[in-house]
DNA sequence: AATGAATGAGTTTTCATTCAT
DNA sequence: AATGAATGAAAACTCATTCAT
């Protein structure tokens, strides 16, 4: 391959996937669309990328890294009470609302990792499960210091808050108007969340 | 001189691609895969099915059909007090898992109908669409009735419900010990839904 | 292929293909819409001819076989005055048309004997030559005895006459009031021919 | 970025596609066998088609454009006399000769339209007709002009006429010394013609 | 004898990938 | 380095033919 000059190139080619792959699926997108929406030619992506899996593979744990860096910023143990654990989802969904807002491609691209190939399904289903148990460990940690109800199932939950988190982020960058769909959302499922969780 | 003799056929192609579409994914399927699987010749799908975007169809179409029966079995107006209302979304709950006891092909399946074409995107919205739409009306009755609290936001609370439920479906279907998994993923739901919307 | 037990079945298979041949085309047209257009199983068509081909050359042959009765039935050396031979023409295209009677199939159905392969390309050839051979006949005897122009080169004009004639039967059996265009196809081509090549 | 950079290429394929449609008939060549013609992948092929019918239609069109220009070049109302009219008549047959001087292939590949599909066969149909009424003007023009016999069927001559220039043409391409078949079969027709058509 | 379900060889068509310019 | 023409493996689809009932 060379080396590879155009830094951008990579960059915008990613973009470009992020979005084609998540709005249209993998399947449906041709490296010739990806390229003919960058206004360069085809063969010019494999300068950058050694095959369209390839591509996707970068895409995906581009996605899942920004996933990972909202859910892991607030440090499990950190929240002493439920006004803590509340500002902290707070945050987390702010910050994923940010990193969503261009669109919703990013959740739904992640989902089609699942028809990829084998090893593709096998990715998909350990950053999901690491998501979880980051939850989990969250929701742990409030029953341990009294604040979350004692009876809580911690990863069972964990999920349904996680599932329903993602709907939240979805739902907003899908809006004709986002910012009004952020604030809704956000208060829809903290207010569900933490009437439900709370001791 | 009549058309497709063997109704059997049909049933078993739909079974088949349904598994198959979903837990490999429509693109990753190919006909010859639900023929060999059924251990019958390609062609011979052809007697039953037009093209496999038909195959498709269908199977989405029984699936969104099954869905709908389970949240729509319950009229929106039934409950009259909590203890109704979570009544019936265990009812709701118990459909859909038994729905899924073979597995979790149903929801993974209905999600890829966004990569095959333009018309079948629109028709996996509309469906997704009309289930929030029932799902808010049973939140409204119970705001109405005075049972749930006053400042639910019915439409976002009634898509954050159902995008967990189908989680707690999914993850039942998936577990190792789905009789298990269900009551768990039951009662971490109810507990969770109950406490967040009560009044 | 054991015993054909229902002659009438091989006719009417016959007449089925030649319909269907000469409008569809034999690669347009299916042993399923033959068999369809009988209201019989498409297998029982292989009980009275063993392959596609087989019966578009059974086809083939009887239409060649009409074609070749009625230029042949009139001996060449017959006529003896431009008013005999004038007779003569006249009986040919009565009794072409009154074969094409139902519709103008059989002269495109020969036609597609070049799209089916080397021997029936071949045979499609052979036939043409022959009937060419006769009219020229026809055309030389009247030379030899003086009603027609000593200067006319027989055999090519034989070609025109041929397929001026067959274009006059085609026109007539595809009009929608077949006996009027007889009529008028007939003493247009008597009119044409008759000048331009007698003494 | 632009679209089908070689314009060679697809006249090379069209005039491949045009000398095998014509000799072994539409269903009878694949797109493989065009592809091997011009000794080029088959895939190449569907960058300058969308498909076979496609390049089938463009072929079509070229060639009844090519009729359609021997055929009109002389404006109806030209020929005031009958020298004129016949002087007429050559030029037409030297132009079409000139045409189809490569080979029969046109006008075998003209009939085929008819075994395509509704489309084709209505285009053909069309195209037909366009030329017989081009041709009846002709007359129409002689005999109103008094050079060309008052009782003539005009429209039905036309039909006579049309039909056996196109086999003038047929014969002297398929000819093994087209040079010599060309005189002999234009001689022939202008012979028979003239004297069939003269006041 | 008749049937039509089943079959798979044979075509068309797509599109990721290569490579000469 | 960038390009896009060319490629052919792979997949969808058709339909003549077979054969169990």
């Amino acid at each position: 391959m060379g080396r590879r000059r155009n830094p951008d190139r990579q960059r915008q080619i990613l973009d470009t996937a992020r979005r084609l792959f998540g709005s249209r699926g993998y399947h449906a997108t041709q490296i010739a669309d990806i390229a003919e929406s960058l206004q360069i030619g085809h063969g010019t992506v494999y300068r950058y990328f050694s095959n369209k899996r390839d591509i996707y593979e970068q895409v995906f744990d581009e996605v899942v890294a920004q996933y990972a860096a909202a859910l892991t910023h607030e440090a499990p143990g950190q929240a002493n009470s439920l006004e803590e654990y509340e500002a902290q989802l707070r945050r987390i969904s702010a910050t994923l609302t940010a990193l969503f807002g261009e669109g919703p491609e990013g959740l739904r691209l992640t989902l089609q990792a699942q028809t990829i190939d084998d090893a593709m399904r096998e990715r998909f289903q350990c950053a999901m499960s690491a998501f979880s148990a980051v939850s989990a460990m969250r929701l742990q940690n409030g029953i341990a210091k009294g604040f979350l109800r004692a009876d809580l199932d911690a990863i069972a939950t964990a999920d349904l808050l996680l599932s329903a988190t993602f709907e939240a982020v979805r739902k907003t960058a899908e809006a004709s108007d986002p910012a009004a769909a952020g604030i809704r959302y956000l208060e829809a499922s903290i207010g569900l969340f933490i009437r439900g969780v709370r001791a």
